[in-house]
DNA sequence: TGTACATCAGTGAACGCGCGTTCACTGATGTAC
DNA sequence: TGTACATCAGTGAACGCGCGTTCACTGATGTAC
């Protein structure tokens, strides 16, 4: 595993790692620096070789998620281009997959109480993924008649709005907080309904 | 401030009131049972004269918001009687002053970690809570025709996530963040444009 | 190729801290006679 | 009305714990000659 590098090889990135796999288990209140190096095979004092502390470690961990997001998100527009209406529901899929996929980056990015500004790569990759569902948005609403198109950021803070409150509401385990649907399918058919409020699909069924 | 009782007065009221507090200013992560007990004017081991613990401590906490909650928008629902429509937007409206209003119970509720299912009780009150909004949901999906209406538990669903979505992401005090539009604009335009796209809103603008 | 040296990633011991929880207790309140 | 007693809410000391962070160090790695 140790590769490159000095001793350990690549701690920086081991320990960003172990970080996800414990925000994933324990949640965001249960990680602690010490764990993390523990599981890295670590003694807690080298961690601060890398990182200035435990909040940095887990602005780390959330800047590595935000780019991933953003990449699978315009990885998934590219894909249903040039079709502005099957791209833009394919990056709203690509969102709730993510949160599926990766749970510690996105608790990292939503619930750990990190500040997107906390530094500017942080506050960067944040904006980029931003970005991604913004021309999503901004591309499918040149297909609504302008005097009834709502602003494109106000249109993707809906989408997502949505999509977050989806997962936390019904893409986590919690037992018994569960509807009776699947997440995929009640972020889909919601997000149908509220194109279909835009005029973008047709009004029948 | 101490009427009746004994010692204290009320003291387990206190201790809630404290604990709400302090999740609203610390987050559910820096609330201590220790700093509550202290708040409260009394020692640490007090608390366990109330309560089995922490956690049953803010499971209280997060019971008594969803009471609250509930009793609002029904209120609402009521106000705004017999229009269908405009009750259930009151109903959303409720949803997010309550939000406001009652930062630390809404993080007690959602944000804590503690499962809705703890205790019966607990479950009931979000139980109840979820109801008003079902029942809101249900008539006004009356006006819908029965082949394209979705089931009435999607629907609120659906206006359940936007709603947490709205308050996760933009009506936290998390300075740049913030989206260019007030939360409440946001909920409401977005609720418009979902209804819109159900047929129960005309369709011109 | 071999030796001497510089670098610096990770060590290990120590720190002060506040946490949640337990326990035997005390003393104010309420009640029975 | 007055006294003796029971109740039980809150005390205070103690516990073991793991936390984040600091510090002087050590020893493997990489480099210069």
């Amino acid at each position: 595993m140790a590769k490159r590098g000095y001793h350990h090889g690549n701690l920086r990135q081991a320990l960003v790692e172990a970080a996800l796999r414990l925000i994933e288990v324990k949640g965001p209140t249960g990680f602690t620096l010490s764990e993390a190096a523990k599981q890295a095979g670590v003694t807690p004092a080298a961690v601060y070789r890398h990182f200035e502390g435990r909040e940095d470690l887990i602005a780390e961990a959330a800047r590595q998620g935000f780019l991933m997001f953003a990449d699978l998100m315009q990885h998934a527009y590219d894909k249903y281009q040039p079709s502005a209406l099957a791209a833009f529901e394919a990056t709203g899929r690509a969102y709730l997959a993510f949160a599926r996929k990766h749970p510690g980056h996105y608790i990292a990015m939503f619930e750990s109480g990190v500040s997107a500004n906390r530094t500017p790569e942080l506050a960067e990759a944040a904006s980029r993924a931003r970005g991604v569902l913004e021309h999503a948005a901004t591309k499918l609403s040149q297909h609504i008649p302008a005097e009834k198109r709502p602003p494109a950021s106000m249109f993707s803070a809906h989408i997502m709005a949505m999509s977050h409150g989806v997962v936390e509401l019904y893409a986590r385990n919690a037992p018994g907080t569960a509807s009776p649907y699947a997440p995929e399918d009640l972020l889909e058919t919601g997000i149908g309904i509220y194109l279909r409020g835009l005029g973008l699909i047709d009004p029948d069924l």
